[in-house]
DNA sequence: CCAATAAGTTGACTAATATCAATCGAAACC
DNA sequence: GGTTTCGATTGATATTAGTCAACTTATTGG
């Protein structure tokens, strides 16, 4: 692991409270990997091992049945996933595959586990970490079973200028069959619906956004504190897709 | 509270490793309190004010938006909801209405909070149950995008029995319409769904499921441990239904 | 630079699911 | 005990979303 890798880690809430000490050790026991693009490095089912860091890259978690998949989350520097399965020491319920070239730290699950038994405010952090986590998948959950798929789409791209600072225009952080998945519909299905919102308040220019009527667009995507954020914390680790830019 | 109450709790493996003092603390400055039936009496939006511990009776946790609502799961006795909204001290993600006559522990939210600062193992208790909750409702995700709502019923049913001991016979949980929204589908839907699934292995007969073909139903719920369980512990919180029987 | 590959789009069609309305039946309440 | 209420069911229909296939447009890699 590089040296002024450490600070960028040692920044994220579940790291920022620890001591000093404790952090250097949770991290002398870890160990940075770096992956090609397309590369499934986490399958699900697999025990969990370790506690996965994103330095550089993008991971894209996803779960598969019976011979379909899907998108759960894409997942951008500087951020962890997989949090609870490790602290569960149970098996992976996603699976996570490179998007790009992607540099990994891997920290060991049980050191992870002893860790938070012997720094109580490494705990505090872990708690704070998981309940954010939870309310997120929740609130995705919430978006599937509320709004059909139409306004999961405008309220996604509502919300995502809202994530850049109300632009009016913005690049799209994922593909679009990334993007579809994770909303859970099909790319031929999403492709159509970004048509018929162009009379919803908003137009597609390849990957690029542009907000043409964002009161008509509010209108259909009805936004909602308890749904689309704004989050308590930062980390939507585990149930999200990157900011736009 | 009544002193025949706390063994109830105390076994709930949110409390069962704290010390015995500060449990005691924490209890003292809890209290219980009754309410009739279909009363809602958490209102998504509001402050997380205490967390809540269902003694008898029975909780639906329901989600709204836009006029439309979901049930997100059911909670029976002795069961704990909505601790992530009091850690982040952040506004309630669901609503909570009685089934049936209910009596409730309230723990403040902030005693909470103040408990697992002091107490390191009831920390290590909350970020265990944390983590349980948030599989949980990845699996319900899961459940959601990659089966449909014919697949989603035939592996409810399935799983069901599998809890109850693989009896090839029982009772539903909870009643129908409310299975139905927990499942992401309209009552005619689920309906209609469970006259087809007749040709599959079960039948209804009221509230009483009869599996009639096992290996067929198998066949079509395709049951699998990273969606259907078994899970790490009993403790379900926050995303399922109850168990049958 | 051009082929090869993959993403995205479009059309035609099918399947799944929701909606609306009517009815049935069982449980709850005078 | 009868009435009222609410859940469950059924039919008819509308809407939504998925599938398959063809094609276009980007991207990637020699």
């Amino acid at each position: 692991m590089r040296p002024e890798e450490l600070p960028e880690i040692r920044h994220l809430h579940l790291f920022r409270d620890m001591s000093q000490a404790n952090f250097e050790t949770l991290m002398a026991s870890s160990y940075a990997q770096n992956f090609p693009q397309g590369l499934e490095m986490v399958r699900q089912g697999d025990p969990a091992d370790f506690l996965h860091i994103v330095l550089e890259g993008a991971v894209e978690l996803f779960a598969q049945w019976s011979g379909r998949e899907c998108t759960m989350a894409v997942v951008r520097p500087v951020s962890t996933f997989i949090l609870a399965a490790c602290i569960r020491d149970a098996p992976y319920l996603m699976s996570a595959r490179t998007l790009e070239r992607t540099r990994i730290i891997l920290v060991p699950a049980s050191d992870l586990r002893a860790m938070f038994r012997r720094d109580s405010e490494f705990a505090v952090s872990v708690i704070n970490e998981l309940a954010s986590c939870y309310r997120s998948v929740v609130r995705n959950a919430k978006t599937l079973k509320l709004r059909n798929s139409r306004e999961r789409v405008a309220s996604y791209l509502l919300r995502q200028s809202l994530l850049v600072g109300g632009a009016q225009s913005y690049i799209l952080p994922v593909e679009k069959r990334l993007l579809a998945s994770y909303l859970g519909m099909t790319p031929e299905n999403m492709s159509r619906t970004l048509r018929t919102l162009e009379a919803d308040g908003v137009k597609m220019d390849g990957a690029r956004v542009i907000i043409t009527d964002r009161e008509k667009l509010t209108a259909l995507a009805i936004p909602d504190r308890l749904i689309d954020g704004p989050d308590d914390i930062a980390s939507t680790n585990g149930s999200g897709l990157p900011v736009a830019e």
